[in-house]
DNA sequence: TAGTGGTCTAGACCACGGG
DNA sequence: CCGTGGTCTAGACCACTAG
């Protein structure tokens, strides 16, 4: 797990982010850094090039790798951020209120959703999410029990990833996210401070295990002024 | 440009594309490719390493790797998608009509997201799009004068992007997203089909070259009911 | 045990940028 | 010209999966 290569782009990653490694600067060259880590070429640049891949640096043929500058605030960006993850990175008060946990058989729309047949048991969590005093998200969970045999209300109201990740080792492999703006429904009206709107952004997320089964569909639905979303993009070259 | 692995890259993904390899189905391995196209296993595992970046397939150790069912009209997914590319995808009749293209000095607001100074002149272009009938988007595009010399209705109305990486021959390195909800400005409802609407989603584009230089600012203002984004992500690892 | 992918090494040649 | 990053090779050892 803490390959060599990982070491160095942990390293590299929290020197930029505590400022020590400037923006707009020039890292290290490869032979450099070869050197500093005692290791391979080859395992400088599978360094560099994750690096690279998150927005970190971009690298020049001919002249060496510039540090991006980065908002923090903004950043990481496309990750697989959870609202644990986004609250702490914006600082006001949170808190996470648990509105329904329960088991249930899925219908037709989850059926449809998380590959699950009729037989089967299916967790579903209602949560709102409040910031700053106002309850501006409210997420809407669901797990095959398959993989989440117990839930309790306490667990919920941390988060369920940690709690995935770490005590019951299910390793995540990659997620797809959907958004699009909806007209509000009447739950929505009724869990959220909802003041004058009557859009609610939809964020649809399909969290899929390394091995490729679908796990958990959210349904995260967003104030709309409350709403965003930023993303870093390359080009295929 | 062409290297090897790009080639095995492409040649994986065009068959992923057409359904000649069978999603759900495992990849050749490792060693196959290797033979199959008389390369090193380091160049067949960088083909790999993209191909996984990009949502085509799940690797798997001890195993193989397994080709991802992926939904053709969701992707590509989180690219540097252009109308152009994206309406080709969509099908619908599309078009586009340019309502403002100029040259101007940059106010404050442009100094700011483009990096430019007063002395700097920026091309203003303001574009209506339109699919299957319906006025839908609003694209407000400034690119600094000094990397664009010259600009046509014509361009315009094509495609700016391929003018810019063909023509001119600049290279985009990346790009950063961020959407947002707003209240609809009064030039939104003036240019676009806009029913009932008092929202509007806006996509801000900022474009960066390769020499991490900050190129183009765009604003990307869409009707919220025809708005859809899709996002894939990988855990860290 | 055999086959798969994951990490790491050492060395080669090329393309590009700048003095 | 030299130093940079980009591509490619051959070989080694490890970790994991499955029969």
């Amino acid at each position: 797990m803490a390959s060599k290569y990982m070491k160095i782009y942990n390293e590299i990653v929290s020197e930029i982010q505590n400022g020590n490694i400037e923006p707009r600067s020039m890292l290290k060259s490869e032979s450099e850094l070869m050197q500093e880590y005692s290791v391979s070429r080859d395992t400088v640049r599978k360094a560099l090039n994750l690096l690279e891949r998150d927005g970190y640096i971009q690298r020049l043929q001919g002249k060496g790798s510039i540090v991006l500058d980065i908002n923090k605030f903004d950043f990481p960006v496309s990750g697989l951020t959870s609202f644990k993850e986004l609250s702490e990175r914006m600082g006001g008060r949170t808190r996470t209120y648990v509105k329904e946990l329960a088991l249930v058989k899925p219908n037709d729309f989850l059926m449809k959703h998380l590959n699950v047949s009729k037989d089967d048991e299916v967790w579903k969590v209602v949560r709102v999410r409040e910031i700053g005093g106002k309850k501006i998200i409210l997420d809407k969970d669901y797990f095959n029990r398959k993989f989440v045999p117990a839930l309790t209300r306490e667990i919920c109201e941390d988060s369920i990833y940690e709690y995935i990740e770490n005590k019951l080792g299910l390793k995540i492999g990659y997620a797809k996210k959907v958004i699009t703006v909806q007209k509000a429904s009447e739950e929505d009206i009724k869990y959220l401070d909802f003041d004058k709107f009557d859009m609610i952004v939809v964020v649809k997320n399909y969290v899929y295990l390394e091995d490729t089964t679908l796990f958990q569909y959210t349904e995260s639905r967003h104030r709309p002024d409350k709403f965003r979303f930023v993303d870093f993009a390359r080009r295929s070259r």
